[in-house]
Formats: C-alpha cells, structure tokens, sequence
DNA sequence: CTAGTTGCAAAGAGTTTGCATGGCG
DNA sequence: CGCCATGCAAACTCTTTGCAACTAG
C-alpha cells in the first residue's frame, strides 16, 4: 500500500511546475523550495523515479531530477554541457534512431535515463568570439 | 609544466590493458589494482578525462573510467542497465545520427561523455522468461 | 487501530584538499 | 635546485538509514 500524504503531492506538483528545469536534492533542501524534510526529499525523489513521474540524471556532482511528462519516454534529449539546456529531440528522425538501434543493435533505449552530451550552436558560436 | 611520473603510466597502462572495462576509483583503491596513493588515483582520473585519455560515465553511485581509444570519439555507446555491458556504435548509421543532429538540431555531440541507457536483446529475453 | 510516513540525527560512501615529504627535469 | 607530484589524514558533500513520533486509510 501507499498513502497519499502532502509531502508527496507537494513535491509532484512543484516539478509539475517547473517543466523541464532540473534540481539536485540539495538545491530543493538548501533554499527551501519544497517544505518537506531532507530525507524525505531523498526518499521521493528515489520512489517518484521508480514510479516514472521523474526523470533523474547526473549532474556534475549530484543526480538532477525534473518532471517526466509522457511525450519525454518517446524522444531523447540533447544537454549542452556548457548552458545546460535540454532540447527535446522530438522530430521524426527520432523513430529512425529508434528502429535502427532495435533492429541493427538489437538494443531498447531508455529515453528517460538517457542523456546526450554536447554543445548547442549558441555556446559554440559563444566560444569561438573568445 | 608536467612531469612523467610512475605514478601517471601506472594509471594509463592499467586502462590501455583492460580494454572497455569499466572502473570506479574505489574499485581500483581497495582492491588494490593499482598501486597508487587513493588522493593520486582521484588527481590522475580526473586529469587524464581532461586530456582526452580517459572516458569517464556515471554509474549508480559513483563515476566510472575506461580507456578511451580514438575510435571512441566518433561514435556513440550503447550500456545494457542490466548486464551492464557496453556496445559501441560503430556502424554506417552512425554518421546519420550526428548529421542529422548536427544539421537539424544544431548540437555536437560529445561522444565520449554521452552514455545510452537501455536493455540488450539478451537481458531482455532473460526477464521474459521469469 | 494498523501500517505506512515523516523528520531528526547519525552514519556511510565518494571525492577533494592541506600540507609535509619526495622525485622529475 | 626548483617546482610539481605524492600520500596521508582531515574535511566536505551527497545520500542512506535507524528510530520514535505521527498520520492516512
């Protein structure tokens, strides 16, 4: 069994929020962002993965978590590791990718734990005035 | 400047030798697979991903290092989160792939950092069986 | 009422840093 | 000989866990 209690609607509907923006555990604890204690944070934000309502990723030091919406477990998604921004990659190229890695790989991704590193053009056209 | 130190071929020959394998930083301390300093295992892990010479991915607890051939930089890698194995993705699709993110999305990629998270056909055809 | 949940504090794991000693060039 | 590198121990950060009080169903 599982109770519906505030501290877990708190915590869904404040990344249901904040769309694709990702926050580390101690970002929500240090500035209180959600008025839930410390473990608890931890604990759902580890049982909310499970369930499929959040998205972690790793961050430079610490696991990142934003909300899950459902078109995300059909498309990957591009992070440029200079801003930090997360493109959606849902263009019909994705099936493509899909099918070729089933087919050829024989390989199913997982679009929610996958992240694909690199850089935007914004940053790169940024680096190259330097 | 930077010194050749016995310390720093110790590390880089440990990698060169073991192929696609994976470590953690603690893995090679307390099983004593190198014999180097744990502080100069952290310094040289770190500075060898800076210099191209290591991969470094994120486990589920803590990150993890292989040696990184050049090959590695032009294409992407596919790890089964159950059997954990690490499939490189050196077909000819792979050229779509970054084109297509290239030219559509206006994203390089960073092959080397990028990890895609899935499930081999094997592990697959192992869960269906339970 | 009963079983799951909360929050505090303590513990644990991974990683970084200060500093005196040692070694490369 | 001068500067960088090493290793130990201490410090730090992120995360998990034990436990008594609390709360949803």
């Amino acid at each position: 069994m599982r109770y519906n209690t505030k501290q877990r609607e708190l915590i869904i509907s404040f990344f249901e929020k904040n769309g694709d923006k990702r926050f580390t555990a101690s970002q929500i604890i240090e500035n209180k962002l959600i008025d839930v204690g410390e473990a608890t944070v931890f604990r759902y934000l580890s049982a909310l993965t499970k369930e499929g309502i959040l998205r972690k990723t790793q961050g430079e030091n610490a696991a990142e978590y934003s909300f899950a919406k459902n078109e995300c477990k059909a498309h990957l998604h591009l992070q440029c590791t200079s801003c930090g921004r997360t493109e959606h990659m849902d263009c019909d190229f994705m099936k493509d990718i899909q099918n070729h890695v089933e087919n050829f790989h024989r390989f199913e991704i997982d679009n929610l734990r996958t992240v694909i590193y690199g850089k935007c053009s914004q940053c790169r056209s940024k680096e190259n005035k330097k």
